[in-house]
DNA sequence: AGCTATCTTGAATAAACATTCAAAATAAAG
DNA sequence: CTTTATTTTGAATGTTTATTCAAGATAGCT
């Protein structure tokens, strides 16, 4: 017997940077190799193949963000005050130009959920959990009363995910830090109101 | 002397079709040459190289988007009828799950705009001119007293098209055509609020 | 220490890739 | 009809690609 000697998660996560850099298809497996440090053989082992390397990769930074998404939450008092700051990361995430600061999700959705099947499920299946995630915050900003009850929170929920997919793209377009933060500051007003 | 047999819009627009399709990096020359029925002498000859062919093609698809923009707010009478037809026509192109009726613009952002400098400079001035046109339909709108001025009519522009990339990426990966058509209505109320 | 199952290694493979080019074809000009 | 400039053709090029595999290394068990 032996046991695998990599370590997972950080083959993940840097397999992870290296699809958000050049996206999937323009990512050679020599590209996966450098940034894992894994020999094609050990890819292969593990994941199956480029492939299955990108659906975990998929799982992993899930993962890693909705880790990320609660400790925000965690972080402030109120469910407002955790938008707020949830807004302001993503903004600086976009200002920051940084690809690697990009979404993989999201990149991975119009790159290849259109041509992948399962693909398509596994980012449809993360897609509703955020929207179950931010359904349950806009619950508790009800119960709160810093928000009054017009909208359902389910709605709030997608229109607010809408917003993040339309910012994240629209900054990549249009580069100005004013814009995008303005932007950011009246998606919250209109998903609150 | 000889002139070229090839009908230069026909091409782009089956170039337009594959890009979309596939995206740019999976679509090969060979697919190329079998979408726009060139030989790849000739694509060279008359785009440069793969990429110049995406550029004209890029032009040509916001040529075509232009006019139908155009189109669509002249066939109303009055700003916000058009704002809702031209909306039900995204919602329609969202719902049909056909990949030729999806952004050409949107999917070159996010699948290279990062990478390449010069489809970043193409997208950007064509976002800055989508922003403009829509900021006039606002102005529009405004003069028309079918909106109140609290907002400013760039502002009204830029977050409208943060909605609709934001919505096109949403619909891709969440199929549901009702969710869709509510969520398309839910962004017309808060762009005209 | 020795055995064995499993992982790692990296060269080899075959297919697919973008691009080139010289020959053949053809439209316009004389 | 002949000439000439330009386009079309499609096979050839050399690179890059994802994937495989047999040999070597090593961890855990007895």
């Amino acid at each position: 017997m032996r046991s695998a000697e990599f370590d997972r998660e950080a083959v993940l996560r840097a397999a992870m940077n290296a699809f958000m850099e050049k996206g999937y298809n323009k990512t050679s497996m020599q590209d996966l190799k450098r940034a894992t440090g894994l020999h094609p053989g050990s890819i292969y082992c593990a994941f199956e193949n480029k492939k299955g390397l990108l659906l975990a990769s998929l799982e992993q930074y899930n993962l890693d963000r909705s880790e990320e998404l609660r400790a925000i939450f965690h972080e402030q008092n109120g469910a407002l005050s955790g938008l707020q700051a949830y807004l302001d990361s993503i903004v600086a995430e976009c200002i920051s130009g940084d690809p690697t600061q990009s979404c993989l999700s999201q990149k991975a959705i119009n790159e290849i959920a259109q041509t992948d099947a399962q693909a398509q499920a596994v980012l449809s299946q993360q897609c509703v959990m955020w929207q179950s995630f931010m359904k349950d915050i806009f619950m508790q900003a009800e119960q709160e009363g810093v928000i009054t009850g017009e909208r359902l929170p389910e709605q709030r929920a997608q229109s607010l995910i809408v917003g993040i997919y339309g910012l994240r793209t629209f900054s990549q377009a249009q580069k100005d830090a004013s814009i995008i933060a303005s932007l950011a500051n009246q998606l919250i007003h209109d998903v609150c109101r």
